[in-house]
DNA sequence: TGACATCGGGCG
DNA sequence: AATCCGCCCGATGTCA
């Protein structure tokens, strides 16, 4: 294994070549034009590369636009953030001149061919001072395995979102539209509602006797509803299905049709569809437990409402693939629990948990493992937390511990090695509530961010997978990601390769489970669909 | 006019 | 009084 640090310099960009302890070796200086090329001749050549560079959104999307995918690569950017708050790593040897910058460092802008280059605070920070910094720590890690895997995992999750980003969701704008209109009516002129909703509207108020009510103003709605003698604390939908008044199902309908309109309507579809793509911009890393972030678009929350646009092109398929409870299936897997990976065995974790005679049905098991995994304490889920402390205790044990060492303001981790931020000061009157919310933050804290670990060691080496199934060509004319959501994927693929996608995801799974849990017996089902539209799955 | 907070609701 | 974890986003409302 290679590796190559690529690094911009004055107005040309130089290529490291790294010894075994990081140290600069022979350097190449190439035109911006160039530096494809480059990639291009090294990836394909005999010896494997790992390139090394201080951002994956800085270099990934050019060379993508060049038709150079790229096998794997180092993020010092999300290297550090993650190292910064590990427990299992010494901050002494992290700590460097440009340290302030590596924190501050935020993802590149979306490149605007429109826009000059502005001052990129990344080109004051040394890629190679910070790439031997980070690999002295991992040598001198207690868990250093787990920690190389944490970076590795979190690296190639840059370079699949990267790779998202540039294929896109195959997006049928007509089919969007056509549903929009079935619903809303037709698009109106700008600044109008759509007649559907004009219609509702004027229902609403009637019924409330406000003919002026603006029912997306909250509080408005709020008075008026408390004047009509509805003795409600908020307007949440939930509060509102409990009312018995003749207004409340024309104002519900009012406002699930607003928000569709809003959220993902004609101007949706004019911002984030192009191409016949939905183009979302994932950010890895982006939320504190290790979950990917979205900007734009809504990415993580595209409603099922609209996922019949979500459609493969012409002779080729989707492969949606969901795992199965992932969550309670990791906590089973990291804790150690034998009962509850037991119960894992089933293809359905819960039904697994009454076969066993834990619970007496699917949806008290469910509420109990929830509770367990978000600190619910009262009422149903409540109730049952005894009984699977009995039953699981190292995995409920697990969370509890995690529970209490939030509570007490300490760091908790993932299986990994990914640390929790510290808590803030919390006020002194409300000491004892903030202190259980935190609790439950960091309760929650282990279970998603390994859960979020699991999924990057599955898409890392589903997309191994799908290059190698593909034959020749870029990444978009191979089977590729095209979508990625917590737990979910979504493979466009030439339809003959679709039934070997669908083993290649499997497989994934599998190797995940063992990357994470080695020879634990901790199964990961997998609800796996192929479908000519995302709606079609599951 | 822009910055910021709050609410409600979509997703996992 | 009483529904728990993590996000993103648009509309509204307040304030400078």
């Amino acid at each position: 294994m290679e590796r190559i640090l690529l690094r911009r310099g004055a107005g040309a960009v130089e290529a490291v070549e790294l010894g075994a302890d990081g140290a600069a070796g022979r350097s190449t200086r190439l035109h911006a034009a160039a530096v494809a090329g480059f990639a291009a001749e090294r990836e394909g050549g005999a010896t494997p590369v790992r390139w090394v560079w201080d951002d994956t959104t800085r270099w990934y999307p050019a060379l993508l636009t060049a038709g150079v995918r790229v096998e794997r690569c180092t993020d010092l950017r999300l290297g550090h953030a993650i190292l910064r708050r590990s427990p299992f790593a010494a901050q002494d040897l992290l700590a460097g001149e440009d340290t302030p910058g590596w924190d501050a460092l935020q993802p590149g802008p979306p490149p605007d061919p429109a826009l000059f280059p502005l001052a990129d605070p990344a080109d004051l920070l040394d890629p190679v001072a910070e790439h031997r910094r980070q690999q002295a720590v991992l040598a001198a890690s207690p868990q250093r395995d787990r920690l190389a895997l944490l970076l590795a995992a979190e690296s190639s999750g840059a370079l699949v979102a990267a790779e998202l980003t540039h294929t896109g969701l195959p997006w049928r704008a007509d089919v969007h539209a056509r549903l929009l209109t079935g619903l809303l009516g037709a698009r109106p002129g700008a600044g109008r509602r759509p007649a559907v909703l004009e219609r509702l509207l004027e229902e609403v108020r009637a019924a409330f006797g406000a003919p002026a009510l603006n029912p997306d103003s909250p509080g408005e709605l709020l008075r008026v509803l408390q004047h009509a003698g509805l003795p409600v604390p908020d307007t949440r939908s939930w509060t509102l299905e409990q009312l018995d008044h003749p207004g409340i199902p024309a104002l519900l309908e009012y406002r699930k049709l607003s928000r569709l309109l809003a959220a993902n309507g004609w101007a949706w579809l004019d911002t984030w569809v192009r191409d016949g793509r939905f183009r979302a911009v994932f950010v890895p890393g982006g939320v504190v437990t290790g979950r990917w972030a979205s900007s734009g678009g809504g990415a993580l929350s595209v409603p099922t409402v609209v996922r019949p646009a979500a459609a493969a092109d012409e002779g080729w398929r989707f492969v949606v693939a969901d795992v199965a409870q992932l969550e309670p299936r990791v906590l089973a897997g990291m804790s150690g629990d034998d009962a509850m990976a037991q119960a894992a065995r089933a293809a359905d974790l819960y039904a697994g948990m009454v076969a066993a005679g834990t619970v007496a049905t699917r949806a008290d098991a469910k509420l109990g493992i929830l509770g367990a995994m978000y600190g619910g304490t009262r009422g149903e889920s409540g109730r049952m937390m005894p009984r699977l402390a009995r039953r699981y205790p190292r995995a409920i044990g697990l969370v509890e511990e995690a529970a209490r060492a939030g509570e007490r303001g300490e760091v908790v981790h993932t299986l990994l090695g990914r640390g929790s931020p510290l808590p803030g000061v919390w006020p002194h009157e409300e000491g004892d509530r903030a202190r259980r919310a935190w609790g439950r933050f960091t309760r929650n804290f282990v279970v998603q961010g390994t859960g979020a670990e699991w999924a990057l060691c599955w898409l890392a080496d589903l997309r191994n997978r799908l290059w190698r199934l593909g034959g020749e060509g870029d990444v978009e004319a191979r089977p590729h990601l095209a979508f990625f959501l917590h737990d979910e994927v979504v493979v466009h693929t030439p339809e003959h390769l679709a039934d070997e996608v669908a083993e290649a995801v499997r497989a994934a799974a599998s190797t995940a489970g063992r990357l994470l849990f080695g020879a634990f017996p901790v199964d990961f089902p997998l609800d796996v669909a192929v479908v000519r539209s995302w709606a079609d799955a599951g």
